[in-house]
DNA sequence: TGAATAGTTGACCATTCGGTCCGCAATTAC
DNA sequence: GTAATTGCGGACCGAATGGTCAACTATTCA
C-alpha cells in the first residue's frame, strides 16, 4: 500500500541526541539536526511533532544507553568498590581523551532555562533511577553497610560524586583534580 | 561637563547575573535583561560591548559573591567537618526552599553549547579557585591528613560532592537524596 | 494500474534575535 | 549659554529561528 521507511528511527534519534548533547536545546538549530541525522525537516517532523519532542526523546535515549552501560559495569564481578572504580575510571578516561560533552542529563538539568516542566521531570526521574542502580550495586556485594539508611546515604553520596566528576569534566577542570576526586570518593566506600 | 550616571553598575550587574543564572545564555533575551536591570538597551550597551560581555561579567560577579560567602563559612570556627557541614547545609536549605537556580558556574559549564572558550576558561579557573578554598579549609583545622596528596584528594572529592549536590538540586532530586549525599560526604572527612 | 506513503528540494511564513541609530529631555561642568 | 553626557523610547536592521506547504519522485501493496 505504502512506501516503507528507509531509515531506522533509532539511528535518527542517535543523531538528534548527539546534537542536543553537545549544543543544548536552544543551541541546536534544526539545520544542525538535519545535518546530524542526514534527514531533512519534513522527515523529522513526520516522526516528531516539534523540536521539544525531539529533545525529550533524545533525553530518553541517552538515559537508556548510558544507564544500561552503568548497570552493566556495576553488576560485574568483584567488590562494590572495584566496580565503582571501573565506573569512575570510565569518566576519567573520557576526560583524559578530551571528551567535554559531559553528562547529557546534567546538561539538561542546567539547560532548562526555558522552564520545561516535562524535561525537568524526566531528568529528575532519571537521576532517581540512577540512584537506585547505585543502591542496588552497593547492596549486592561487600562491604555491606549495617542498615538501610547507611546504604542509602552511601549511594546518594556516590551519585553526587559521580555527577560532580562529570561537571568537573565539562568545566575543563585539571585531570589531576578529577582523578583526586574520583580516588577519594572510591576510598570512602 | 557631562551628566553623571544615575545607577550603580553593580546593581545593573546583579540584575544581569540573575537573568543569566535563571535562564542561561541563549535563554536570556535582551528584553529580559532590560526588565531585570530596569535599564534600556542603550544604557546597557554603553557599559558592555555586547551580550557575551554581559554574560562573562555576570559570571565574574557570581564568583565574587558566592566564593566570598563560601570562604567566610569555611574560615569560621570549629573543625573542618563542622564548617563543611555549614556549607553543605546552606545548599540543603536552598533546595528545601525550592530554590532551583542551582550553581551558576555549573549551569554555565553545561550551557556553553556555543563553545565559548572564554567562558569555559572562566568557569574552569573559578572551579580551581574553589578547590583551593576547600584545600585551605582542610589544611587549617583537624583532622589533618598525613600528606599533601591525601589533603588534595579530599578537597577535590568535597568539591565534586558540592557540585553534585547543586546539580541534584537543579535536577529537582528528592530532598531525601540530597540530604543523604551531603551527610555521607561530610562523614567521610 | 492506482492509492498511499516516504523522501527530497526549496520556497515561504511570522517571529524573535542581537545590535544600531535617531531624537528628545535632563543634568552636569566650563 | 554651551558643550558633553546620560537616560528613555521607538524605529529600524539583517539574520536566524521553528515550522509549514507545495511539487515531485520513488516505492510499496492491493
Amino acid at each position: 500500500m505504502a512506501r516503507l521507511r528507509e531509515f531506522e528511527i533509532g539511528d535518527a534519534l542517535d543523531g538528534v541526541m548527539s546534537v542536543f548533547w553537545r549544543q543544548g536545546y536552544e543551541g541546536a538549530s534544526m539545520q544542525d539536526i538535519e545535518a546530524a541525522t542526514g534527514l531533512n525537516k519534513q522527515s523529522l517532523y513526520r516522526i516528531f511533532p516539534d523540536k521539544r519532542a525531539m529533545y525529550l526523546a533524545a533525553l530518553e535515549r541517552y538515559e537508556a544507553n548510558e544507564f544500561a552501560k552503568a548497570e552493566e559495569v556495576l553488576a560485574g564481578a568483584g567488590t562494590a568498590r572495584s566496580r565503582f572504580e571501573t565506573l569512575f575510571g570510565g569518566v576519567i578516561a573520557l576526560a583524559a581523551q578530551g571528551d567535554r560533552r559531559g553528562c547529557f542529563l546534567c546538561n539538561a538539568a542546567a539547560d532548562q532555562g526555558q522552564e520545561d516542566d516535562e524535561a525537568t521531570a524526566a531528568v529528575s526521574a532519571a537521576m532517581q533511577r540512577l540512584e537506585k542502580i547505585f543502591r542496588k550495586a552497593l547492596a549486592a556485594s561487600p562491604p555491606y553497610d549495617r542498615d538501610r539508611k547507611a546504604r542509602e546515604d552511601r549511594a546518594a553520596a556516590l551519585l553526587a560524586s559521580y555527577l560532580g566528576l562529570r561537571i568537573l569534566t565539562k568545566a575543563d577542570a585539571p585531570l589531576r583534580v578529577i582523578k583526586s576526586a574520583a580516588s577519594a570518593a572510591i576510598k570512602a566506600i
